[in-house]
DNA sequence: GGGTAAACGAGACGGTACGTCAAGTCTTAGG
DNA sequence: CCTAAGACTTGACGTACCGTCTCGTTTACCC
């Protein structure tokens, strides 16, 4: 409702320095995309806190005031990057939705930037506890929950039984195509998840 | 002239300093024993090549003449761990072998030390490509051979078609226990793997 | 609606804000005490501007509205120390004038705090000459002046020759008293003092 | 004598890169010229480690590895300049070797690079007694020995008495000097170094 | 008695230098 | 030739202060 105190100032020129009410918006976005950005471009290895910092522009000491370590940064840069809406299609149709998801699932995690960050913190995840159980908190529990989201739509059309171990079996659905990605880095493609859409819609009868 | 010094030095605690013909298997165990040690003990980022070398009483420029890298010598020390038949015990019976090899490799991948030091060349492998195709190539292959064995095997016995595609059957299987090791880090129960195998078996019929 | 909130406040309790009309005297103190117990305490190195105002309770800006650095502030505390009357008691015989002050320049150098300030300026004066200049009007002066004192009321006393240097005969005896301090870090004990009035005595006749 | 060794190697061209049986050479002595040249370019605060490892085209860990402290590379900076012999020449007269000599200490301690360290160094000691004390006792005291030696050898000729206390003497002739040079900043010229000695000589008869 | 502008607290900002750690390279002495 | 030892360059680590810059509050004076 207010706001309106800065609407005369030029947005683009004004530069945050500081005060007591609030961090940098302008810091926290370029720190954020910075990450990223090294991440696609050099490899976790090259993501430090110092490059991150000097290809944002900002001093060393803003980022280590808001961040813990450059996997957090990543989390965070993750996070941001998954604002938009990906919430699977509903197509009313369980044999469609699924294949459009595992299809989605795979291109997601192995095609796109976003899956390079999300494999890079899974990784992390295997040598810190601790990270693993903020990461499973804040990005793991959200993809699991839209994996299930095929499944459980079925079920509430009645497609499926109402007792089906929804999460059961989407893991028995996706954990396959996670481990080609993580695992044997074998490329996920259409027969693969058309084999195992098949098999689970055949398992059913 | 000065030969006789050590003559004196019990065979023992007489060191290798050396020799014209050939590396010091000494050295090369001390290394590997002290990486894999190192891993357990502090993790992933606790092992380093300066810690491994002063563990092992090594100087660092012998581990880099023998090693490209942290995770090279791991990988080493990993199939030096391995040395030991493996191979899953057949019973005969396709749903024992299945429920045996499956509870086999929960337990291996997610309580042992090796099981360990293998979620830690995964996550590296995440991280490097050219690391991921030298322990795909190293270590995967092989364990990935002796994941298909129960399937192979029951084929063999005619308890499933000889056309069935037992590399792909054995990713149904054995993706979904990944999964939850590498990514959701639920624990792999006998219920799971009961669930997995009831399911494949059933979708046989 | 919450303007009575402060009523009941003891006035004790209460803080200076700011007005457009002044500066805040409370302020000012708390820096300048803040200032001089860091320095006993922990050093010269342990008095920075961050560290004087977090423990002066006052904020760091209101710090570099008033001073131009941290000496500058040292230099105030240190005058401030000063404001009671340091002139050297007229015993109306030079013998024992000459020694008392003497001492009491020793005392006050090695043993004070303010003389540990004096000596941190002094030394600061080595490393800028800017501040050498201005530490030399703002204090050391004013030092000379009751240094030269003795043999100046012995002068219009007639003890001493009219046409005395004072100024050189001054530096000839505190001369070797700033030395020990500053430079060989021996004790300025009664032998030594003595040792100084009786030369200079003894040169007169 | 030796030197053989390397002989037929250019000299110019050969860097050093570390063996286990000495440091570098090169290294100390691009340390200490640097150190020396920043102190003199941009005073005490431009004296940096990171500075000096920069200019001195080292890694700052090699200075961390020889050096506590940059007052550390100071002295030994400083004792390196003064290899030469300081040793006040002898012209077997008191009055012309003491003249000469209290000259020579004030055009040192006011006008010379070395003498410019000499005094950061004096005032770094009034900040830290750990460095004091390392600091009197690997260049104060020398130094003090040589101011003694123009009496000593008078006292030795018999021109002045055996009994007399030279350390003391010797302190009331450079006492003043250095109060000039480090308390009040006048200069030290002619006149007062002839005031200095004629006090002193007169007041011996 | 209410408005207003200086001084205040708080603290985020871009920086510089700190002192430490490990990486990976190079050199030497000795078995 | 291989080894242990260790000095070297490089570069990132995480911390401490620097001096600058808002921000919103407090408060004394002046209308």
């Amino acid at each position: 409702m207010t706001g309106a105190a800065h609407t005369a100032r030029p947005e683009s020129t004004r530069r945050h320095h500081g005060n007591r009410y609030g961090r940098s918006e302008q810091a926290r976005r370029a720190v954020l995309e910075a990450a990223d950005d090294l991440l696609v471009e050099k490899g976790f290895a090259g993501v430090t806190i110092e490059g991150i910092a000097a290809r944002a522009g900002v001093a060393k000491q803003t980022v280590y005031r808001w961040w813990k370590s450059k996997t957090d940064i990543l989390v965070e840069a993750f996070l941001q990057d998954l604002t938009e809406d990906l919430t699977p299609p509903d197509h009313g149709d369980l044999d469609r939705d699924l294949r459009t998801h595992l299809r989605w699932l795979a291109f997601f995690l192995g095609r796109t930037d976003a899956g390079a960050v999300f494999r890079a913190l899974i990784a992390q995840a295997q040598h810190d506890p601790a990270f693993a159980a903020d990461f499973r908190a804040r990005c793991l529990d959200r993809q699991r929950a839209v994996d299930r989201l095929p499944l459980e739509r079925a079920v509430r059309r009645g497609e499926l039984p109402a007792d089906l171990d929804v999460a059961a079996e989407t893991e028995r659905l996706v954990g396959p195509v996670y481990y080609r990605i993580l695992v044997t880095g074998e490329p996920v493609d259409e027969d693969f998840i058309d084999g195992l859409v098949d098999a689970f819609l055949g398992g059913l009868r």
